[in-house]
Order: C-alpha cells, then structure tokens, then sequence
DNA sequence: GATCCTCGAGTTCT
DNA sequence: CTCGAGGATC
C-alpha cells in the first residue's frame, strides 16, 4: 500500500492514538492545532477519493468539546512533555545522542524514577506558604486548581524551614490504588458512576469546581521537577533537587535512584516493571534523568521536551478497540453470553478480539453497543474487559443491544426467570449448542478426561450427527474420525485410545461429566461419598439428597430432576453398556485422618507436584481443600507467583507455607 | 432476615 | 479471575 491510501491509514493510526491519549489518558500530547490539522488533511484524502473513507475513520464522528472553567494560569518556565521511548534500542539511541552532544565516552548518571499515571502540577510556595497550583494544560498556560490541590493532604501549606523566598516545583498529583477502588466501590453502592482508571480519576478530582469534593477524594503528590526557585541557588543535579524537595518537606519518591548509564537505566527498568503490580499507585513507565544540572543545560531543549530526559514507557495495558458487534453464546447450560467482538487490538501483551460482558444487565450497565469505541484492559488479571464506552464517539443511531427472544443457535425460546441474572435457551439437548458444550464438558480433564477431543472436533461430530450424548463417542469407529478435516489417522488413532482410557473412571468424575446443573466438581464429590454408587444416588429421593453436606433445597431438587429424566437414564446405561465401569466407594460420613477438620487452600505454581497431587495427598489425609480463602481457612499452600489469595492469607493471618512446610506436614 | 462462606459457570490467549 | 447464587450460620 503507498500513496494517499498509506497516508490516509498513517492518519488514522494518528488520530487514533492522539484519541486514546485524550480520552483515556485525559493528556493529550499534541496541541490542538495539531491534531485539527492531521484531521483536514485526513478529510481531504477521503473527500478526493471515498474508498478510502473507513468505518472507523476518525471523520465519522461527532467530536465533543472540552470545557474550560478554571482560571487560566500562564507558566513563566513552560512545562514541558517528555518524549517517550518504547524499547531498548530507541533508548540506547537517546543515550549516545547524548554522549555525542556532550562529547564525554564515560557512562552518564542518569536518575531513574517512576513515571506516575496522574496528572502534572506546578506548585508555587512564596516565602514558605503555598500560594498557587496549575495544571499542566498545554505546557504554556495551565488550569488554576489551588482550592482542589490545597485539600492533598500530603501537600504541604507551608515548607519546613529553611524555605527558598519563592519555590515552583513539579510535580505528579495522583491516586493511589487503594483509595481509587474504595471510592468506585462507594460510587458504585450509591449507584453513582464510577471513574475509567485511577489516572481519569484523580484528572476529575481536581478539575472538580468545588473543592468540598476534591477534599473527599484520596489524592496524592510526588514532587520531581523544579520550574523557579528565588533567594536559593538551584541544586546542581537531580539528585541535589529531590533531596532540596524532600528537605522542605514535600513528597518524593522513595524509587528515584542515581544509576550508572543505559545499564543502569535498564536494570531499574527491569526492576520496576517487575514490582509493578505491587506498588500502591499506577504508574505507566520509568523517567531517567540526566543527574547533573550543567549536562542539562548543555543539552537544552528540542521543540517541546528536554534532550536530557526521556521516559521509557512499559507496554500498554489500556487500549481503544471498537466493537463490531455484540453475539449471543450459548453455554453447556442453555445459558446466553454476551460477547463483544471487537477490531483486534494490542493490549497488555496480547491481541485481544472478544471480550465477554457476563450477561445483558452488564451490557446494559456499560451500554455497550454496536460501532461504539471502547476501552479494553488486560491488566495484571489475564482476562480483558471492556472498562467503559466513549460516548463521545458513538455512531449516531446505534442501538442498545437487546436480549434475543429466541436461541441464536436453535431458536428456542429464551426465558429469563425473575430475578435471576442469566437469560436460558430452553432447548436442552435439542439445540446443538448445549449438546456440544455438554459433550466437551463430559471430555474434560476434571471429568473423563479424553485427551484430543477438543471444541473442533466436538463441533465436527455435532454437525454431522455423528455424535448427540456422551455414549456414542464410544461408538466412533477410527475410519469415521480419520474422515474429520485436519485429523490423520495417527491423530485418530490416538483419540480412540484416550477414549479406551477413559473408560475406568471414577464416580465423582462420572457425576461431575454428566453436567447436572449446580454440581461441580465439589459437589459431585459429596455426593459421590454420600451415596457410595450411582444407584443408591439414583435411587433416592429429594430429601435424602438434601442430607448430603453442602446440598439444600435447590440443589437437591435438581439433581433429582436429572435421575428422573427417562433420557438421562438411558444415557447412563448406554454408557455403561459402552463399557465405562467405576468402582463403588464406600459411603463415609465424615472424613478422618490426622489433617481432619483442617481446611487448605492452594495456590501459585508448585515445583516438585501439581496442584492436584497437593489436593489428593491433603485429602488422603481427611484434609478438606477449597477454592477460597476465608477466615475458617487453616493453611494457604503458596507455589511461586502466588496472587492475590497469598495477599488474602496474609491479611487474616492464615498460616502459609510454601512447597516445602507442606512436605514436611505430610511426612 | 442478614451475613458469610463456598461453589459453579463462563471466559482469553499462547 | 470474577460474578452470581445456594447453603449454612447466627
């Protein structure tokens, strides 16, 4: 592609970029001018050739207006935007530009520091008490916030002694994590609309007209920059000024470190991002500083960014995408999900395309809708969301999206019970959908564990009707299966010995692969010690069930249900028929060993077993073993990369112990 | 009747 | 991992 069709996706790409900065990140980084003009010359590529508009052409929408209600506050010192760098290499390329400027071959000691998501600020302190903050704005004239910044409660009205006659300094107002989630959850019980990120919350915070408000918001500040300073002499290096900041009392990073050259820089680099997700606040890259003033000032300014500093940003977590559509799945269950199919886009690491909204009131939350820009994160957790709509660019007449009335897949009706958040196809089996979800659910590791016979190969036997209930898999001859597409007869071959295999199970995986609603793996287990063998389970009725531990009314009822279809129990036989034995077991009461009555929770990545050795060998034991930790947990069993259930453990003081304390208490 | 603890179900990508 | 909902417990 060359040529007006190369510029025209060039502009696009652009604009798009210059969106995410102004909507997500509310910090655009290009005047507005700037950003008018690459949209005329867009408008005029499209005007003289209309194949090139697109869908998703910037031209398309309507633009909102920002408002302007604050004072404007000219910056005697402009404040400038640092130029970012993305990887290694352009980083190396900013460091020798600086060695060849500065004609010097030794390392330079550059100091690194965290580069906050908040919200730039120039502070002004006259002989000691805090006179005036102003944003950033457009790096020549900022908003006036002095009411708002005054309520940060880390910001000090008056510096401690002995303070400069006039001190501006720069620096990052911000909100912590903790605080940014416990006013969402606020917000969100009052039924109030929720901030974007904690950076959209903290820019909203302060541009808050009434500062009543802004004081009730969990603000914070770090100080990193100088603009003036009168009746003291500037610190000559970086190191000088943060300790100068500090010494006056205000907020300073505790990660800003001197380090030695592009190594130096890198390591930190490393460092940081690793730690990332467990610093207190959000932050969306590092800042190296060149650390001696008189380097500085030799290197001087490029058009809006020092050539002395430069921030080297960590891959982006947060992206826009815009959703081509919104689909109905349907589950094992009959039940409809929501999906959003979006325009592929690069988020935290990965190409995200779908994105589930769970069910439709949560698409009727976020009022997602068809065409509309959203913005999608995959952050530390590895699931993408859509975290918001920018309403601002939807097309006009887009529609809400509506629950379908009948079954995508079979058209059956959909019923919602009352009260409940899931809408259900009423097909059962009829609708191909729930059999093949209830098919790979029968195949899956948990319950007979068939290895090969993944979602493809399950959709291909559905289609042809080769297959309707987990009997007939056992019927599948290799010719039949060598005949699917992309199945040889190696592959069928061995398709047909894990089916071999699959044979001797055992009664918990049994009840567990039937797919009876509200029995999973847990529950199928209780029931399966309960009863001892599938017949004195089929053979009682709903209060007997109820008397199996864990299992009331809803459950019971259930599962009574599913014994008493006629099509269920010919299933059952004709697997039995098809050769799928399990052994009895003997119905016990309560669990007895020397762990009985102890509860443990696994988690993280254990080295020496997997997770479900761990859970057999506690359970050998009369060990219970759960999913979540709570304060009747006894242990936490923490592989490596343990997550938030560790935190959790750690919060309540459950005792924790790694791979080795849980050797020892098995021995 | 309210609250806490669990379990079940659905989901993404490499 | 998160959400919704069933079950147990006070």
């Amino acid at each position: 592609m060359t040529g007006p069709a190369a510029r025209a996706a060039w502009l696009r790409e652009q604009l798009a970029l210059h969106d995410y900065r102004y909507y997500v990140l509310d910090d655009p980084q290009v005047p507005d001018a700037e950003y008018d003009r690459l949209m005329r010359e867009l408008r005029q590529l499209e005007a003289a050739d209309p194949q090139l508009v697109t869908a998703d052409s910037p031209t398309q929408r309507v633009a909102g207006s920002p408002g302007a209600a604050f004072r404007a506050v000219a910056h005697t010192v402009p404040m400038l935007s640092l130029d970012n760098v993305f990887n290694e290499e352009e980083l190396r390329a900013f460091d020798r530009r600086a060695h060849e400027r500065l004609g010097e071959d030794a390392p330079l000691t550059y100091v690194a520091e965290p580069k906050l998501d908040g919200l730039a600020v120039a502070v002004t302190w006259r002989d000691g008490l805090l006179e005036r903050a102003a944003t950033r704005g457009d790096g020549s004239t900022g908003e006036d916030v002095t009411a708002n910044v005054r309520t940060i409660r880390s910001l000090p009205q008056r510096l401690r002694a002995p303070a400069p006659a006039l001190l501006e300094a720069r620096g990052e107002v911000f909100m912590p994590l903790a605080g940014f989630e416990r006013m969402n959850r606020e917000a969100r019980e009052r039924g109030e609309k929720v901030f974007v990120n904690p950076r959209n919350a903290a820019a909203g915070s302060l541009r808050q007209l009434d500062a009543r408000i802004s004081a009730a918001r969990p603000l914070a500040a770090l100080f990193y920059g100088l603009g003036r300073i009168e009746g003291l002499a500037a610190p000559d290096s970086q190191q000088g000024l943060l300790a100068l900041l500090r010494s006056v009392g205000l907020p300073v990073s505790k990660e800003a470190r001197a380090v030695q050259g592009v190594e130096g820089c890198l390591e930190y680099y490393r460092d940081l991002g690793a730690r990332r997700s467990a610093l207190p606040y959000q932050i969306d890259g590092v800042v190296y500083k060149i650390d001696r003033r008189s380097e500085q000032e030799r290197l001087g300014f490029l058009s809006r960014a020092p050539r002395w500093a430069v921030a080297h940003k960590f891959p982006a977590d947060e992206a826009l995408s815009v959703v081509r559509e919104v689909e109905f799945q349907v589950g094992r269950t009959g039940t409809l999900t929501p999906v959003a199919r979006l325009e592929p886009v690069f988020v935290g690491g990965v190409t995200v395309s779908n994105v589930t909204l769970h069910n439709i009131d949560e698409v009727h939350r976020k009022d997602v809708r068809s065409g509309d820009t959203v913005i999608v994160r995959r952050a530390g957790d590895v699931i993408p969301e859509i975290v918001a709509v920018v309403i601002e660019r939807r097309p006009p007449g887009a529609a809400p999206v509506t629950l379908p009335q009948c079954c995508p897949v079979c058209g059956s009706v959909v019923l919602r019970v009352e009260g409940e958040a899931a809408a259900r196809c009423t097909g059962g089996f009829t609708c191909r959908a729930q059999r093949q979800e209830a098919l790979l659910h029968f195949a899956s590791r948990r319950a007979l564990d068939i290895e090969g016979l993944g979602d493809k190969v399950v959709e291909q036997l559905v289609e042809r009707n080769e297959v309707a209930s987990p009997a007939d898999l056992y019927r599948l001859s290799a010719a039949q299966l060598a005949a699917l597409p992309r199945m040889g007869e190696k592959s069928a071959a061995n398709l047909l010995a894990a089916l071999e295999r699959s044979k001797h199970t055992t009664l918990p995986r049994l009840l567990f692969g039937l797919g009876i609603r509200d029995v999973g793996e847990v529950t199928a287990l209780a029931l399966a010690r309960h009863f001892g063998s599938l017949e004195a389970l089929m053979a009682a009725d709903e209060d007997s069930i109820q008397r199996v531990p864990d299992v009331g009314p809803v459950v019971a009822a259930h599962v009574a249900a599913f014994f008493a279809s006629a099509a269920h129990r010919t299933g059952i036989r004709a697997l039995q028929e098809a050769g799928v034995t399990w052994p009895d077991m003997v119905p016990q009461a309560a669990a007895d060993g020397v762990l009985a009555g102890r509860t443990f929770v696994i988690t993280g990545t254990l080295t020496g077993m997997t997770r479900e050795q761990a859970q057999q060998a506690l359970v050998a034991r009369g060990a219970r073993v759960s999913n979540s930790v709570s304060k009747k947990t006894s242990y936490v069993v923490a592989g490596s990369d343990a997550g938030l259930k560790l935190a959790k453990a750690q919060e309540l003081g459950i005792p924790v112990l790694d791979e080795q304390g849980l050797r020892d208490l098995l021995r």
